[in-house]
DNA sequence: GCTAATGATTACTA
DNA sequence: TAGTAATCATTAGC
């Protein structure tokens, strides 16, 4: 039973199902879904899926075909027999049920071998899922548009993940995953130009209004971050206050303002204003003061940074 | 080949 | 149980 329920559900037994399995559409969306790599391994799995599936039922065929000409032939001689000796119904059924015993135990070793095949299958499949495939550039955009207009909460909810999921065609998990990494390399990358910068600025415990500070810290407190988050407009010009920071991190700026000159912003869909500008990160009731992350830094590079990227 | 980036996993915590 | 921190393993750029 056990094992017919198994075939059942890898899709080699029962109807077939457009070839495949829902394992395999399952073990697909698991293995990271975006990549069109995926869906040729996908296509893969799933030939030789059928390919199971074909063997298993000609297999099935004859052994079921092969049973009733038995039985047939065990009937014919019983009749047979029945000329020279009086044969009873029960022995008749008794006859027939020991042949059905001997083919479905036959059955049986068939349905098990089918099952080895399948998992050693699936576990070659489930080997390969555990490569490593990175998103592709559309999903990172969409899922580091969330984690910056949302930093001052960068927690999405279930709904939240499901939602990104489907739009960067990943799954729930593979969403949990990247804002857990996110968050925490964000946090490594801000804690690391904190401590070059020493005593040049004052302490400043950046933390997330994460779930388990939402009760007692107000806000994701960046208050005091010193020259690390330049708001737009300074990089922009006009407004930077050099005073406030070091000669290199004046140079900094410079090479960050070229770089926007260079690029015009974080995307083409989305400008660096729309991302993280203070205003719209305020309005979430996040940063606070001058404490903006850097409209330069690109969906894969942290804040203060040029190129060592904090983020997934 | 080296290195940084990054997705996944694991152990731990609140 | 979700999140954090550390780490592993793979990918990608040089």
């Amino acid at each position: 039973m056990r094992l017919d329920n198994m075939l059942l559900a890898e899709g080699v037994a029962g109807p077939e199902k457009g070839g495949g399995s829902a394992a395999a559409a399952a073990a697909a969306a698991a293995s990271g879904g975006a990549g069109s790599d995926n869906s040729v391994e996908h296509s893969d799995y799933r030939a030789k899926l059928s390919q199971i599936r074909q063997i298993y039922h000609t297999e099935l065929e004859k052994y079921e075909q092969a049973c009733n000409e038995f039985t047939t032939h065990v009937m014919n001689l019983l009749r047979e027999q029945s000329r020279t000796r009086p044969i009873s119904p029960k022995e008749i059924e008794r006859m027939v049920g020991i042949i059905h015993r001997k083919f479905s135990s036959i059955q049986m070793q068939l349905k098990q071998s089918t099952c080895e095949a399948v998992m050693i299958l699936r576990s070659r499949f489930l080997d390969a899922r555990r490569k490593r495939r990175n998103f592709n550039k559309q999903a990172t955009e969409i899922l580091n548009e969330y984690f910056y207009s949302h930093l001052s909460n960068p927690y999405p909810s279930e709904e939240a993940k499901e939602e990104l999921a489907k739009k960067c065609g990943i799954t729930v998990s593979q969403v949990s995953n990247w804002f857990g990494n996110k968050r925490i390399r964000y946090k490594k990358n801000i804690g690391s130009k904190q401590t070059e910068r020493g005593a040049m600025a004052p302490q400043n415990k950046m933390q997330f209004l994460s779930p388990q500070n939402l009760g007692s810290s107000s806000s994701f407190n960046m208050s005091n971050s010193g020259d690390l988050f330049m708001s737009v407009q300074s990089l922009n010009g006009d407004s930077y206050q050099g005073a406030q920071v070091g000669a290199n991190v004046q140079s900094q700026v410079d090479t960050l303002r070229h770089v926007i000159s260079q690029t015009g912003g974080y995307s083409e869909t989305l400008s660096a204003n729309q991302m993280y500008s203070p205003q719209g990160i305020s309005a979430n009731g996040g940063w606070q003061d001058a404490a903006t992350p850097s409209s330069v830094t690109s969906p894969t590079e942290g804040p203060g940074s040029v190129h060592s990227d904090t983020s997934n």
